[in-house]
RNA sequence: GGAGGGGUGGCCGAGUGGCUUAAGGCGCCUGUCUUGAAAACAGGUAUGCCCGUGAGGGCAUCGCAGGUUCGAAUCCUGUCCCCUCCGCCA
């Protein structure tokens, strides 16, 4: 949510900065909504203060009891109009996304944006690898069909050493980050009421894109960033809490309404997937350099890895709604020849601390402010499993462990 | 799923239609006293919004949302959450 302040106080700017996303805010309507709201608060205001005064007395008059009741009237009827009017602002507000910052690259769609560090040292192979659809297939560590089967397409089963291998990295992903990078763990529900999901900026927009069970109205989570947004929801937090650092490994469920036939081949793009998520609320005025060090946490986690990787900066219209900056890191997979984004960084203001009313006390006192908030995934599982599975092969048709996962899995190969 | 009890400020807790502008206590902050502290005493101690350059003034909020009334923490309806018991259950 934008502050309606800012809108009101420097309209062109906002306009501007949405205006670069792609959108066409209706600014001038917002801000003559807005003043209407003020014009009527304000006559509610003096008539109640006529009543209260009335009413203070004890029991008042006859005679004022009949103006009391009118003034009562026009009390309901200003309490109407203000619903409506807030109303229509509400649905105006909710439904804009956050202000780009000005280090975005300016730029309608992906095409903008822009590779800003490459990690990747491009190791030579005198051998074709095998992509990791076939591999998995021929190795057994993948069932496909199966998952097809019992639940549709784009799910899928993972078996044997397949299995062994995801669970391996999220326990020592989730090691790493609580042990080396400071953050806490957090196992969260995987569903969540519609406040939440509006919170996180992911409805009112985006319903047609996660799943929903009528009877409860719950959604299963997109993405552990809903849940740990909420985590704090209507909170004043007391000063010298901050920053509080969260970090998640939860199930992810997507309806992915792409283009039928785009990226269908394994597990690369569906509809359930795990990926560890972390997640920061930090005063704003010490949130300089914390999306940095969120990238630092996941790059560190390729490098150990041994994955190529590169960070590009997302462009104001490839940015997510509720983002003010991305950054998406990407590793290089040999045998699909592609890159595949494995964390998605994003800084977003105060604009998820504005939905969720998550507000902090500033050290030394005065009134309380929104916490800004920064996600980012550590990492997506399935993809680094595929990029494992194509960097790791090895010329004999096996894939090598990397060493840091071998005390989690156990083993050292598969194939 | 069924039956019952409950939700009041940072915390505890009183309050069954109007002297409630939410008592009282605890905690916290400031001051007096003290070499310092404790104790005692005095004052202060929520959030949001509106008006005002300001000093300041006003409105709302007793889980949340509606309703009844001249007037609601208090009465009515719905809803969320917590507790107890029954049922079901890994």
């Amino acid at each position: 949510m934008l502050s309606i302040e800012q809108i009101v106080n420097d309209p062109e700017f906002v306009r501007q900065k949405l205006v670069d996303r792609g959108e066409d805010p209706p600014i001038d309507q917002i801000i003559e909504l807005d003043s209407q709201r003020r014009a009527l608060v304000h006559e509610g205001d003096e008539l109640r203060a006529k009543r209260n005064e009335v009413s203070r007395g004890g029991r008042p008059s006859p005679e004022q009891i009949a103006e009391m009741r009118s003034v009562g009237e026009r009390i309901k009827t200003i309490e109407v109009e203000q619903e409506e009017i807030q109303g229509k602002l509400h649905e105006l507000l909710i439904v804009l996304p956050n202000l780009p910052k000005d280090a975005v690259p300016v730029g309608a769609d992906e095409e903008s944006n822009i590779v800003v560090r490459d990690g990747s040292a491009r190791v030579e192979r005198d051998f074709e690898v095998e992509p990791n659809w076939d591999f998995a297939e021929r190795t057994g560590i993948f069932d496909l069909p199966a998952g097809a089967n019992m639940s549709g397409a784009r799910f899928y089963v993972l078996k044997g050493k397949g299995a062994a291998l995801q669970r391996a990295l999220s326990d020592w992903m989730l090691d790493v980050h609580t042990r080396e990078h400071g953050y806490i763990e957090i196992a969260p529900p995987f569903m969540i009421r519609s406040e939440a999901m509006t919170a996180s900026g992911n409805l009112p927009k985006f319903a047609d894109t996660m799943f929903h069970d009528e009877e409860d109205d719950l959604w299963l989570i997109p993405t552990a960033e809903v849940t740990l947004n909420y985590l704090h929801a209507g909170e004043i937090i007391d000063p010298g809490r901050l920053p509080l650092k969260y970090v998640a490994h939860t199930p992810c469920f997507r309806r992915e309404r792409t283009a039928a036939g785009r990226d269908t081949r394994g597990i690369k793009r569906v509809r359930q997937f795990e990926k560890v998520e972390m997640f920061q609320f930090v005063d704003p005025k010490y949130s300089e350099g914390v999306l940095d060090e969120m990238i630092a946490d996941a790059i560190d986690l390729c490098e150990r890895l041994g994955l190529p990787w590169r960070l590009l900066a997302l462009a104001t219209g490839d940015i997510s709604f509720q983002s003010a900056q991305t950054f998406d890191l990407e590793v290089w997979a040999p045998g699909s020849q592609e890159w595949l984004e494995v964390s998605s960084l994003s800084d977003c203001t105060d604009f998820q601390g504005r939905r969720s009313n998550t507000r902090f006390r500033p050290e030394g006192g005065g009134s309380p402010g929104y916490v800004n908030s920064l996600n980012g995934s550590g990492l997506a599982l399935p993809r680094i499993v595929i990029a494992i599975l194509e960097n790791y092969q090895q010329a004999d048709g096996t894939v090598s462990i990397p060493e840091v996962l071998r005390p989690y899995t156990g083993f050292d190969s598969i194939g």
